[in-house]
Parts: C-alpha cells; structure tokens; sequence
DNA sequence: AAAGCGGGGTC
DNA sequence: GACCCAGCTTT
C-alpha cells in the first residue's frame, strides 16, 4: 500500500536524514527571500558553490530586492559580476529585475518575485531548473529539481546510465518529502556535490547506497557524453592607438562575446595602427589579457598573418578600459 | 538536437 | 589535457 508519509519511504527518509546532519552551510541557507534565493540560483548556474558564495554576498548586499537592482543600469551589475563569467546571466538579471519590479498592471510583480511554475519560467534567464529551485526553496512548490548533480545521482541509483530529462524529473519528484520540497532538493544536490561525484564518489559514505545500482561501476554513470572541444584559440589581433592604447570596442549582446570588449572589426583594415598581439585570454567584462608584440600592420592586412617571429613579446594586463 | 557562453577546480 | 560545475538561450 502506497503512502507518502516520510517513514514509507525509506530512501528519501535515509537523504533527508542525511542532509539535516551534514548540509553544507551555505549563505542563501539562512533566508527565506525569494529574490535572494533566486539570485543565488542564478549564480550557480554553471558555476560552483564554492565560487558563488563571494558573488552572493556582495550583488545581494548591494541589491538586496529586484527594485534596487532595477533602477541601476547593467553595467553596476556587470561591474560586480566581473570573473564570474557567463555575462549573460548579468544582463538577463537586470532585465529580469527591471519585468518584476513593473505594476502588475503593466505585466509586472510590484517588485516582488512570483511564486509559480509557470510565472517564474517567463523571467529572462529563468528555465526549468531555476523555476523548480526557487518554486521549492522560496515556495515550497512540491517540484523536484534537475541539474547535473541530480542526473548523476539518479543515473547511479538507477543503474540508467543516460536518463532522459523527464526521467530524471520523474525520479527526483518521487524523491521529495511531503512538505519538505526545498531541503529535499538542496539533500539531493548537496548530495551528488560531497558524496555522489563524477570521478571520485564516496560511496561508503552515501546514506543511500543501498538501493543504488550503480554503486560497483559507479563511474560508468552517466555514460559519458560527446568529447567537448578543445580550448579555443582567439586569434584576434589588438591594435594600439598613437598613444599606445589599445583599442576596443563593445561588442553587442546580440554578437559573439556580447557585451564584452575586444578589438573593433574596422581596426582590422586601418591603415598605420600598430600590431600589439594577439588575445590570448577569454575576453572578461572589462578586462583583456593579451599577448603583446610591437609591429606595424598595414591596411588590408590580416594581423593574424603578420610575421611575429622578431617582436618583442610581453603580456598586458589592461583593466577598466572604456 | 546542437552550439555558444567562461572562469576556475579537480583529477 | 579532459571533464565538470545548483543551465539558459538561440538556431
């Protein structure tokens, strides 16, 4: 006979147990807010915990509700993103603060976040897992999540080494306790984070490993995906000024490397700018590092091409540029 | 379905 | 050097 008390289900009882005595202690863990929480969720997307939590402490001290946020421009943001990467999120934040904090007469939340499913998955930079999350954490929305600590998890415990997404979501809302949805998904993420990892899990540790199925291979789950490619090489040139300034140029949200800096298309074809190297680190915010050689390059000409054998090399380290 | 976005950790 | 990280958006 099915129930969904708790002590029917000795799996989720065994994760949630676990959880209460070992969760991380993680800022965000001490609110209730929803928009700190979903702002917290958003820098973890695609990024660590251990490097969110400085992010954390300052954006949400700084924009401690979506109207302070709101009536800033996105460059305060950015300028506090600044190394976290992923600038998009930056942008999509603000915009998502300038939607909430409109009347809900004009399509807004008066400020606020809203406490749906189907509300939140409307907000720029909002998908199924940030709606889940903060659906379950700041409303108790009984959803489960699923990222990749989730799918790992539960491609383990399944012995499925490559669950679909709806599978796993299936398998991760079985695995909630009646009115405990958020630290339910929080156990099973904290879990895939400490216990459950994809090189080195520590299955004697896990406190459910009894029912896993793939706790003798546990490698082999989830089964690997396709080879990522290599490192990108940017080969685009930077041009000095007369005055030895490099010169950059904005690049569009809409383009490559938007809203990042890099060197402006026409320099490639100005004539008398002096070849300065090539990019040889990821174009941040507001900061470039770049391989530095002095050389002339003419017009027409393609800088990548320029013969760089006898210049003099030295790395740049240029901040703040505008 | 696949590509693009990123800097840093880890093995 | 390859893989991974509290994913989302665009094509």
């Amino acid at each position: 006979m099915k129930s969904s008390k708790t002590n029917d289900h000795p799996l989720r009882k065994s994760l949630i147990d676990w959880y209460d005595a070992e969760k991380r202690d993680l800022p965000w863990r001490r609110t209730k807010d929803p928009w700190l929480i979903l702002l917290s969720e958003v820098i973890l997307q695609q990024t660590q915990v251990s490097r969110g939590v400085e992010y954390w402490e300052k954006i949400s001290d700084r924009f401690p509700n979506p109207r302070a946020l709101a009536k800033v421009d996105q460059e305060e943001l950015l300028t506090l993103w600044q190394g976290a990467g992923y600038y998009a999120r930056a942008r999509r934040l603000h915009a998502l603060a300038v939607q909430v904090s409109k009347p809900a007469i004009e399509g807004g939340f008066d400020g606020t976040i809203p406490g749906s499913i189907e509300q939140l998955l409307e907000l720029p930079g909002i998908g199924a897992y940030t709606a889940a999350a903060v659906g379950s954490i700041a409303f108790d929305l009984h959803i489960g999540v699923v990222d990749g600590n989730v799918r790992r998890v539960a491609s383990r415990q399944t012995g499925n080494s490559n669950p679909t997404h709806d599978l796993v979501s299936i398998w991760a809302n079985s695995m909630l306790i009646p009115g405990r949805p958020g630290d339910s998904n929080q156990a099973m993420m904290d879990l895939g984070a400490v216990i459950c990892k994809p090189k080195t899990p520590k299955c004697e540790l896990c406190p459910i490993s009894d029912s896993c199925e793939g706790k003798e291979n546990p490698l082999a789950y989830p089964a690997a995906t396709k080879r990522k490619k290599s490192i990108e090489n940017l080969d685009a040139a930077v041009l000095l000024d007369p005055s030895g300034r490099p010169r950059l140029s904005r690049r569009d949200s809409s383009e490559r490397f938007g809203g990042m800096w890099g060197p402006p298309m026409s320099d490639i074809a100005t004539d008398s700018l002096t070849l300065v190297g090539e990019v040889v680190h990821h174009l941040t915010h507001r900061e470039l590092r770049v391989k530095v050689w002095s050389g002339q390059c003419s017009k027409g000409t393609d800088p990548s091409t320029v013969p760089i054998s006898n210049l003099d090399r030295k790395i740049l380290k240029i901040a703040g540029v505008m």
